[in-house]
DNA sequence: AGGTGATTATATCGGCGCGATACATCGTGT
DNA sequence: ACACGATGTATCGCGCCGATATAATCACCT
């Protein structure tokens, strides 16, 4: 996922690790940590699959007194490996983080494979529902009064997510149509 | 939070892993995975921190025929260590994984520890709608439409969320006052 | 009697992502 | 002159997850 993330923003242009958190953190840092100490790491793992590479000194040469950096820029096997992972976009892009770092790409993902996603999520978000409204009808063991309260909230945040999401997919459907 | 959990269940009384991850899984699935890769490795570091041990195998002599089982049980230790976790409650106690499983126990939890821990969580998403809320009022560089879709939908959950917690917090307070 | 699949039950493995922490440099205010 | 916060890279340990292995038991069908 932070795979993904990483992918999808050095499309927009080459940049350092810094500059890349930075800007998740403003894209989705109400939704992930997007911390650090995954994201060297996960450069580093980038790199050495040979989805992206360290950028010429050229640039470093012409703003020098810059601190050190190391900018990245995507390979075309990096580019390769995004769309692929938009390709087989399956269920484990459904789960609520992933979810969210897919939406903040969808400008640059086609519109069927839009369209795959969302309706993944809402199944996804529906099975959920469907889980919590059991829980709740079930009769027998009453529930303790703190988890039934947990559970309705849930239950009713999850009925307003497929709401959304029907909105989202009833608009996907009306731009193609156009 | 796993150990909190497990803590939490065995005060009901003893049982084994699949049991304990049974209940979990009926108790927070719909919020969490507690899945057996953590579930044992778990259990073990409980017991060699000796929180919890192994039931005597009188139990399993009346019960035979059965596969074999581990039963655990709270040692004095772990009981404390229960009420040190509430006792101690900090800021990781805020976070959504977190609070849904305190909230599960908070029949459990002292009047005053439950204040805390609620108004800590609210406090906590307040900061969360109001990331949302500057990064949806910001002018210049204008947002992704669905960024922006991500984002809104966020301020509206965080914004119930918040009203919730003033209920259960307003409902605590009254029945402090009884 | 025998086969088949779901449920009960324990356990390990690899990997991801996080928080904490450690360094260094730079700009700005005091 | 000094402190503080932002910039910048990096590592460490650990919690938790998904996938997987193994095996006994049970319900059901034939």
């Amino acid at each position: 996922m932070f795979e993904f993330a990483l992918l999808g923003l050095l499309h927009e242009a080459p940049m350092h690790g810094y500059e890349l958190r930075k800007r998740l953190h403003d894209l989705l840092g109400a939704f992930r940590a997007f911390s650090y100490g995954s994201l060297y790491p996960t450069l580093r793992r980038l790199q050495r699959a040979g989805l992206i590479v360290e950028e010429g000194p050229e640039e470093s040469a012409l703003s020098w007194g810059r601190r050190a950096r190391k900018v990245y820029e995507l390979t075309p096997e990096g580019k390769e490996r995004f769309a692929d992972l938009l390709a087989n976009a399956g269920p484990q892009t459904w789960d609520d983080d992933s979810f969210g770092v897919h939406l903040a790409f969808f400008s640059r993902t086609p519109a069927d494979v839009r369209m795959r996603i969302l309706e993944g999520r809402r199944r996804c978000v529906e099975e959920r529902r469907e889980g919590l409204r059991e829980r709740l009808t079930r009769t027998g063991e009453q529930i303790d009064r703190y988890t039934r309260e947990l559970h309705s909230q849930g239950l009713e945040s999850t009925e307003r997510e497929v709401r959304w999401l029907n909105e989202l997919i009833a608009h996907e459907k009306s731009e193609q149509d156009e």
